[in-house]
DNA sequence: CATCTCCTATGTGTTTTGACATAGCGGCTC
DNA sequence: GAGCCGCTATGTCAAAACACATAGGAGATG
């Protein structure tokens, strides 16, 4: 199911800049694909040396780290319109896993044609850039709340942060968020136990500031939720789309 | 005490790429300035609205972001030749701070010039996208760190990382690493307490395998001290330098 | 040379987090 | 429907990390 990126829907959403057609029409003279790949499907393997650039499309992915006896860290949720594999591309092996949370499909574009998109349009290797520059900012965030947020805070914090960016992206439908997330991938990517996790987030569902309940997320005080969260970041928007 | 980018010798190490004349000259020609401050300057503030982007020409310094109530967490230390403000040179304001760590002096290019230099040359656009991905991996490792290792592990990790990133730059000499880092900000870049990283390092000293005092830290076993951080990544070289 | 500040060091007790064990629930297969 | 699997839940105990208190050393300052 090929979609050309001028007729994209995602990128009329308000979460992204709009952009003319001729960039528009150079974007999708680069992109070499339209993947469809199944939840749990890995699609940039850690040491791989010819990972692309991926635009994804729909669904839910995560990029991560593992150490050697399997302890798995993971350092960034990615969303509809997030880049994935900037690193991967440009570097002759990848440092990081991606895996697809949901049922996904990627926009491809060949890791062998960065250099000629940098050539052909300098606008949109200004947008590569930035989005790679905003992909940093989520790790930067990600890493404040491990390093220094207790683990409550933490769970508040990643839940803040995934409501604010699904929101603009119309994931949110009536105040709820389908959250496609186990308390495991929760603990991996907060770096907390998945014991500790449930408690912890049993806790703080008995608070009374969201309920989380069959893949569920309901926020009831965003304010509230943020503020105990200490997490204050509004995602970028408009941002560009690629 | 300018230096122009033709007879700078940071250029010459080994662990940078050697650039062509012409592309030298389009560098120099987008350097605006070339300060000095001294330790403990803060050169980006969080929420800075016009922070330029900074190449690091001598010492260390460290991007940092912090919460309200003041628990402060070290995101990367950057050491000669690395790039640093390009999230807040893209972005409507920074969010994150930078600090040196040491006297430092920093390479100035304006955030008004990059488009200009993305039209300008796309080898160097490249580049500069190269270094935000690598800046980028700087931060992911550290985050597995925090999020998956045991205090000992991290710490471990963290001088291995810095050893590693040193040597290339002749920055080790007869063994010896000159490490501007107090233990409270290994503490703040673990997500440890200042006492608990304070008695790790004791407890790692005794072990043997490197040994740190007055800011001088000698490495007795890399091999071993790698093996048991579980920190395999060699550093990125020879990487470009702008 | 007294004083101050910053950094390092160490003992004691508390809090947070993790490990292990066990159990329930819903969906799936055969 | 029996059995299995992935996910969630909860109790008990152990380990990791932190808070607080105290102290010593090195360098700056007056």
């Amino acid at each position: 199911m090929y979609v050309p990126c001028p007729s994209c829907p995602l990128r009329r959403k308000p979460a992204f800049r709009q952009k003319g057609e001729e960039e528009v029409a150079v974007i999708n003279s680069m992109k070499s694909d339209h993947l469809t790949l199944e939840a749990g499907s890995e699609f940039i393997h850690p040491e791989q040396s010819d990972a692309e650039l991926y635009t994804l499309f729909a669904g839910w992915a995560f990029r991560y780290k593992e150490l050697g006896d399997g302890r798995r860290q993971i350092l960034s949720f990615a969303l509809p319109g997030d880049l994935i594999g900037l690193q991967a591309s440009l570097f002759e092996k990848s440092f990081y896993g991606a895996i697809a949370l949901t049922d996904i499909q990627l926009c491809v574009i060949p890791r062998r044609r960065m250099l000629r998109l940098f050539e052909r349009m300098p606008e949109i290797a200004y947008d590569v850039t930035w989005l790679g520059a905003r992909s940093e900012a989520l790790v930067d965030e990600n890493l404040l709340s491990v390093g220094r947020r207790g683990a409550g805070e933490r769970i508040a914090a990643l839940l803040c942060s995934l409501y604010k960016r699904a929101e603009p992206l119309g994931l949110v439908k009536e105040g709820v968020l389908e959250l496609p997330l186990t308390q495991q991938h929760i603990a991996d990517a907060l770096g907390l136990s998945l014991v500790h996790t449930n408690k912890t987030l049993a806790k703080l569902r008995s608070q009374g500031l969201f309920t989380i309940s069959g893949g569920h997320l309901v926020i009831r005080n965003l304010r509230g939720l943020s503020r105990f969260a200490q997490h204050f970041e509004e995602d970028l928007a408009p941002r560009p789309l690629i």
